[in-house]
DNA sequence: GTGTTTTTTGCATCATTGTTGCATTTTAAT
DNA sequence: ATTAAAATGCAACAATGATGCAAAAAACAC
């Protein structure tokens, strides 16, 4: 079980050339177990205080700039990170799916079975990008 | 011209039960002018430093508790507010609108004409509010 | 208008979040 | 096993945001 979750990391870190720390293993285990989006004090709270902040901060910079992880808009200061289930890749990064936060556990969760709709813009707009945050209640807290 | 805009300012203010004071005249001056949303930063260059940061931490978070202005997601750690154009009460606040984040000049648009569309969750879950926040090029930096 | 009460502001202080430079340690490659 | 490259931890710093409290300004009553 735990070993090949372990085996899967290792080939993700290798897949997108990164070298194998215990830093990157333990964060990409917190994010396969959670299966929310989680911030950068989830992990220094998670990982039980092991990783300096810096260290953490560069690690996720890191897996942003190799598409394994994206960023979810938020309105507040917190930055959010889900990770990329499906077809990231480094250069064409974008996420197919509506992000759901619930307004009663405060979780933020990937539908990945719910598409983003085509929005039509007005005359002189290109759009690279759309992000849909719905929030509400999610089904656990209903 | 700048008579009739203060006196609209004044009207909102009261209308909202709110003190006339300085400040919130002149954040909501601000407003008024720039087409898009603004953050915290840009109140204390486009003021002059005339006044001080907390204030303008305290009248932004009146003008969001009153409904007179909304925040709009983002994912970085800055927190953009917009003017309410259209119904949004002091309780019930609803964006109907989409948000354009321009990635060449940096400034975030409210598309008040472009509305958003309905979205179908999964089973379980209940919307209350649903975020369009589309980056691409502007208009203006077509 | 004047005086009083309430609200708002400015300042000092503190907490949190994120960044950078550099020495040390760990990983990867030979 | 040795060496080169990469990642980490630490110290220091900057930016953002919150809180308590005294001073100033606005609203209200007269």
């Amino acid at each position: 079980m735990a070993a090949k979750q372990k085996e899967l990391i290792v080939q993700l870190l290798r897949s997108s050339k990164l070298s194998i720390t215990d830093t990157r293993v333990k964060i990409l285990e917190l994010f396969m177990k959670s299966n929310g989006a989680l911030e950068h004090a989830d992990f220094e709270k998670l990982s039980g205080k092991s990783f300096d902040r810096v260290t953490i901060y560069r690690t996720l910079q890191t897996f942003l700039d190799k598409g394994i992880v994206h960023k979810i808009p938020t309105t507040d200061t917190s930055v959010r990170y889900a990770i990329c289930k499906s077809d990231c890749g480094e250069h064409d990064h974008h996420d197919h799916h509506v992000h759901f936060r619930c307004e009663e556990c405060g979780s933020t969760q990937c539908l990945d079975e719910t598409d983003i709709p085509v929005i039509q813009l007005p005359k002189g707009y290109a759009a690279h990008n759309v992000e849909v945050v719905v929030s509400g209640v999610c089904k656990e807290c209903k």
